[in-house]
DNA sequence: GCGTCGGATTGAAACCTTTCAATCCAGTTC
DNA sequence: GAACTGGATTGAAAGGTTTCAATCCGACGC
C-alpha cells in the first residue's frame, strides 16, 4: 500500500488550526515565533500537528515569505574527490547558518549546467556556487544580473563581475618545479592538458617561471599534453615518456592533477620503473588517494574545504548585505613532499 | 553593484501579461501549453518575457500545480566514488523523464540525514532515494507513510515496506573466496568492519559459505576486523597481517571494499611484500581507482550505475502508479580478475 | 470602578501561478 | 442572414503559508 489512504491529502495549517481550536495565525506563530504564543496554546498546537502528521509546505512558505532556505553548488564533476571535498566545505558553512545545501552535478556538460541553473533560479535559491564548465559563459552573468548571488569556485574570470575563490595556480606550478630543482633534477616533464584549461595553462606557466628563474635551458622542461585530466590519460603519458630515448627522458614529472599522477605512477610501477629513483612524480590537488597511493605522492595541496567555506561566506554576504562588493579571493597552495620525490 | 537596481523585484506573469497586452491566463498558456495559443500572440508574449527578464516562480507553480519536478538522492558519503557513480545512474534516469536531481550528503551523520529528509519532505519532492545511515530507522517509514515515495539504495531492510535495490553481498563474498580457492590459496584473511554493517556481515557470510563448501578448516579463514571502511584502516590491517607469524599468515586477503584493499595494497608495496606473489588481494565495489591502482586490483564489481537507474525507475513508478507494489531488486555482482590475484 | 497597558490571539490580505468554465470571434454551413 | 463550430482568449478561483494591523482580555494603578 503506497502511502496514505486514498483521498487524504496532507494536512494544512488550516486543519491544524481547526484541530487545536485556534486561528490560522496562531499556528503560524507556533511555527515561526514560538515565543509569542502562550505555552499551553503552543503545546496544544504542536500536539495537533503531530496528530495530523502536518508537514509545512515549503512552496507556500517561500512564496509568501519570499526567501528560500537553500544554497546550491553546481559541481563540475562529482566523481573527482577534489570537488566533493570543496562541497563538504560549503556544506559546513551552510549548516552553521542553517541553510540546506543542494548539489547539482553538471558532469562536464554545458547543457546540463544550463538546465540546473535555470531550475535553481526558478527556485529562487539564496545563492549559487558554481565551478563552471566555461568560466566566461554569459549565462552566469545574466543570472547574477537578475539578482541571484553567484560565486565562482576554483576558477577565475577575466572580468571581476563576480566573487570568486581560487588557488594561485601559477604559484603552485612554481612550487612543484622548485621542489624538483631542489632534488637535483635537470630534465623534467610537465604532464597536463588540454592546454586551453585555465588550470593547466597557469600551472605550466608557474613551472616555466621557476625553470627559467633557475637558469635552466628551456627545452629541458618537456611538455606532455594530455587529452583530459584522468587516470587513464596519466598511464598513457607514462607510455609516451617511456618511449623517449634515455638521453632525453626526464627524471621527474610534474602532473597537472593527482589523477594524472596516479596513472603515471601506475604505469611506472607496472613497467618496473622505480619511483622516485628513476622517475620522481609530483601531483596536484593532494586528494586523499594521493597520500594513499602505492608510492605516496608528493602533491601541491589546495585548501579544498577552506575554498568551499570561503565561497559560501561570500555568497551569503552578497545575499545579505546590500553594500556587498565583489571580491576575488586567491589562496596559496602548499607543497606536500612524500615518497614519490623523496629518495 | 549586486544584481538588479534596488526596489525592482523580479517580473511576474502579471507584468508580462500587461507588457504583451494579453491576459494572465494566456501567459500561463504560453508557458504550459504553447500549442493552444496563436503563433503571433505566443511570440509577443515570449518577447515580453525576455524583455522583462521574467523567471517563473517555481514555488508558486508548485503550490498551485501540486507537483514538483525534482527527485532527491540522499547519499551516505559523497567522497566515496561508489556513491557518486550510483548518483550518476540516478541522474541519467531522472534526466530522461525531465526531472531534476538534487543531491544531499548526509556524511554518515544520522542528524544531517534527518534534517535533509525533513526539508525534502517540506519541498514535496517527487521521491526520495536514500542510502541510509541506519536502514531500519523509523523516520524512513514515517516519511513513506505520509506519502513520499522512498526507495532504499544499496541497502536492504528487514521488512518489505519499501522498494529497494541492492546487490547480493552474500554471493559477492562467495565469488571472491571461490576465486581465491581456485588460485590455490589455503589461508585467507577477510578484512572488514565494523561488523554490524550489513554489507560487512553479508560479504563475510558469503566468504564463509564458499570456504566451508570447499571443505576447508574454519580457522584458516582469518577475520581481521577494522573500525571503518577507509584507506587508512586498510593500511592498518596490513600492519596487523604482517605481524602474524609466517606459518599463520594468510597468502590472500579479501577486503570488504576497495578503499580497504587500496590501503592494504599500499602497505604491502611500501613494506616490500610482493603482490600477488606473497599476498593476493581482492577488493569490493570495483571503483575506478581499483583498476588504476599500482597493482590493478581484482574486485567484485557492483553494477553501480544500473543500481541508480533502477532505483530511480522504482521511485518514479511509485510516484506515478496508484497500484504500485513494492519490490526488492537484488543484482548479481561479478568478479573482475586483475593483477592483484593473477600471478 | 475607570482607564490603560501589554501580551495573546485573530482575520484578512498578499505572494504568483495554474486551471477551467465561460466568452469571444471569425469562419462555415444551410 | 441565422445557427453553428471550434480555436483563441479571458477572468476568477484556488492552492497553503506568512504578515500585520486590529482586537481581545486580564491585570494593574489610581
Amino acid at each position: 500500500m503506497p502511502g496514505r489512504e486514498p483521498g487524504a491529502r496532507s494536512a494544512s495549517v488550516k486543519d491544524v488550526a481547526a484541530a487545536a481550536g485556534v486561528s490560522l495565525g496562531t499556528v503560524s506563530n507556533v511555527l515561526n515565533r514560538p515565543d509569542r504564543v502562550s505555552p499551553e496554546t503552543r503545546e496544544r498546537v504542536q500536539r495537533a500537528m503531530s496528530d495530523l502528521g502536518f508537514v509545512r509546505n515549503e512552496s507556500a512558505r517561500q512564496l509568501r515569505a519570499g526567501t528560500s532556505r537553500t544554497l546550491a553548488y553546481v559541481m563540475l564533476d562529482a566523481s573527482n574527490p577534489f570537488f566533493t571535498d570543496v562541497a563538504a566545505g560549503i556544506d559546513t558553512a551552510a549548516e552553521s547558518v542553517d541553510l540546506a545545501l543542494v548539489l547539482c552535478n553538471s558532469r562536464n556538460s554545458a547543457q546540463r549546467e544550463r538546465s540546473h541553473l535555470a531550475l535553481l533560479e526558478q527556485q529562487r535559491v539564496q545563492g549559487v556556487l558554481i565551478t563552471p564548465v566555461e568560466p566566461d559563459s554569459p549565462a552566469l552573468e545574466e543570472l547574477a544580473q537578475r539578482g541571484t548571488p553567484v560565486v565562482v569556485v576554483d576558477r577565475t574570470r577575466a572580468d571581476q563581475s563576480f566573487c570568486s575563490v581560487a588557488v594561485d595556480d601559477v604559484l603552485g606550478g612554481r612550487l612543484a618545479v622548485e621542489h624538483l630543482l631542489d632534488r637535483g633534477h635537470t630534465r623534467v616533464a610537465y604532464v597536463g592538458g588540454p592546454r586551453h584549461l585555465g588550470q593547466v595553462a597557469d600551472r605550466l606557466r608557474g613551472a616555466r617561471d621557476a625553470w627559467s628563474a633557475a637558469g635552466r635551458p628551456e627545452d629541458a622542461l618537456v611538455e606532455v599534453e594530455t587529452a583530459a585530466l584522468t587516470v587513464n590519460e596519466g598511464r598513457e603519458a607514462g607510455a609516451r615518456l617511456a618511449g623517449l630515448p634515455a638521453r632525453r627522458r626526464p627524471t621527474a614529472a610534474f602532473c597537472a592533477n593527482d589523477l594524472l599522477a596516479l596513472g603515471l605512477l601506475q604505469h611506472a610501477i607496472s613497467s618496473g620503473v622505480r619511483v622516485p629513483e628513476e622517475l620522481a612524480i609530483v601531483g596536484y590537488d593532494d586528494i586523499d588517494f594521493a597520500a594513499a597511493a602505492a608510492v605516496p605522492l608528493t602533491s601541491v595541496r589546495q585548501p579544498r574545504q577552506l575554498l568551499g567555506r570561503t565561497a559560501a561566506e561570500l555568497v551569503l554576504d552578497e545575499s545579505a548585505n546590500a553594500d556587498h562588493t565583489h571580491r576575488q579571493v586567491l589562496f596559496t597552495p602548499e607543497l606536500v613532499a612524500r615518497a614519490s620525490t623523496l629518495g
